[in-house]
Order: structure tokens, then sequence, then C-alpha cells
DNA sequence: CTCATGTATGTGTATATACACCTTTATAGA
DNA sequence: TCTATAAAGGTGTATATACACATACATGAG
């Protein structure tokens, strides 16, 4: 009769308390609900006022370089753009090349853009304000050192 | 002709790099397939291994007491729950009161658990050093911390 | 005992995520 | 020129997530 891996190391259990992935999945569905709810009136998800921002950002982009920036498996954000085309806000366009397309914002995604802003900036205040400043920006270089950590590999 | 929030604020789509938001889900993403990668000898999601613990952890509970506990929607879980016993690693019982549904592991839940176990430890290990032990724990305390935040309101 | 109300849960729908596999289009060699 | 290969993208499938709405059951007021 061999020991189970639970009655050798009876703090096995305690030591998934705190799983880095547990504790980031709850925070990520805490947080998301926080910004889903600001975003609400101007029918935005965190996510797709994400998207556009990056659009913003880069201007006219290939699917395949907005993935990477994005940091996002391209065949996800495929799916994640159908909803914004569908409302309009983003058109996906061809190049020369048959193969690329190219993410644009289309000037009604742009309108929405900015009226997000606001609803955006308070979400976000509320949480670093919430955690306070000093900590709150420790919290975001962990967040930039945690994607470094896993893309080095 | 009003300026646009844009015009004015020209650090607008500067600050959304710092949306607390997309960078944890970024590295939500990065993280659970890091996890996810582990576990796949096993036939586990990085989810579906945290449940399981939690099971073990709890024993038997009633559905809403383990959304309660795991800070996940309802309905979520009873999503979650469902290739878990379709694998036959979880029953769902009913009590004497008709409305509460009984969560359990079932014999071979207990067993995956525990091959699963030293899966999950190569992968906390991978990010715990990468990040360094002092590091890491201060991330975790954040993220606990960051969940009283949004929590208390 | 009966019904209004509250509790526990399930379902419909939409989005977010990613792996495996397939199609289309360029491009470099032979 | 022709073709093998690489590059860019899409689709099928499964899971993760949650809001709105619907259902079943328990319980207390009268």
């Amino acid at each position: 009769m061999s020991q189970t891996e639970l009655e050798k190391s009876p703090h096995a259990v305690l030591d998934v308390v705190n799983c880095t992935s547990a504790n980031l999945r709850k925070v990520n569905r805490l947080v998301t609900q926080v910004y889903d709810a600001s975003l609400r009136p101007v029918g935005l998800r965190a996510t797709q006022f994400n998207l556009i921002a990056t659009l913003v950002k880069l201007g006219d982009t290939p699917l395949s370089r907005l993935a990477g920036v994005l940091v996002m498996d391209r065949t996800t954000l495929t799916r994640n753009l159908k909803p914004l085309v569908d409302k309009g806000l983003i058109r996906i366009d061809h190049e020369e090349d048959q193969r690329i397309r190219i993410i644009s914002l289309t000037d009604e995604g742009k309108i929405v853009f900015e009226e997000a802003l606001p609803f955006w900036r308070e979400a976000q205040s509320q949480l670093v304000e919430g955690l306070g400043q000093n900590r709150w920006s420790a919290f975001l270089d962990d967040l930039r050192a945690m994607i470094d950590v896993v893309q080095r590999e």
C-alpha cells in the first residue's frame, strides 16, 4: 500500500492556494467585471476597448502584427474583431499581398473610443486609488516583469 | 468645432497602455498557457486543476458555496464542472433539500489530482523562480490586495 | 393548508481564449 | 516556368466567462 501524494505532503493543498495562475485568473475575473461595468454605457467590453485603443495608437495594422503587439493568439484576435466589425467600429481590408488583412478603425470607431475614454478612466482610477498609487505602480511593474519571464522561454 | 478628447489629451492613448485590465488579461493569457501546457499530460486545464484542488481542500460542497469560495460566478462554475463530470472526476448529487447540488470528487478525481500535482508544481516553480521568490511573494500579496479592493465595493 | 416570497440552480446568448487543422497566396529554387 | 515551401489567415472544436431570464423547491404568513 503506497502512500498518496497528499499523505506524503499534507501541505500540498495549501500550496495550491498560492497558485499563481488561479490567483491571476480570479483577479482577472473581478477586474474585468469592473471595467466591463464602467464601459457598459458605451457598449464596449474591456477587451474591445483595449483593442480599439491599440489601433488608435498603431494606426492601420496587419492582423498578425496586431496580434503580436497585443501578445494575443492570432485566431483569438480574429474572433475578438468580429463583434467590432459587426458594430461598424472596425474595418478589415486587403493589401496588394492578398494574404494580408489590414485592420483599421472606422470614423465611428474613433468617435466611440473618445466617448469611452472617460468611462475607462473612471474604472482605472477606481483601482489605482483603491490599491494606492505606489502599490499600483509596483503591481503594474510586476505584471510586465511576469510577461518578460514567460516570454523569455 | 470642438476639440476631440485626443486633441485635448494627446497622452490619453499612452495612458491606456497602463490599463490594469489589459495588462492583467495579457499576463493571465500567458500564465494560463504555461500551466495548461504543464498539465496537458494529465489532461487537465489550469482552471480544472484549481477546481479539483479546491474540492480536495473543502470536501463535498454545495455548488453556490463552492462558487463563493472560488469568487466565481455561479453559472460559470456550472459550465466549468461539465467537462470534469463528463470525464468522471467529479460527481453532482442532491441533498434532502432538492434545490441544493453537492459537488464531490470521485475516486478517480482524487487519483488524477495526485497525478497532476507534480506537473502543477513544475509550472508554479517556473514562475516563482523566473520572477524571484521575493518579488513573486510581493506579487501574490498584491493580487490578494487587488481582490480586496474590488470586493470591498 | 395555501400562496407569496425567497433560495438554489439551470439555460440562452454573447464574448474571450487557444489548439489543431486546412486553405490561399507569395516566393525562392531547380 | 514550375513547383516546393513558407507566410498569412480562417474554421472546427472545446473551454472559460458572465449577464439576463426562467424554473424548481422550500418556507413562512395568514
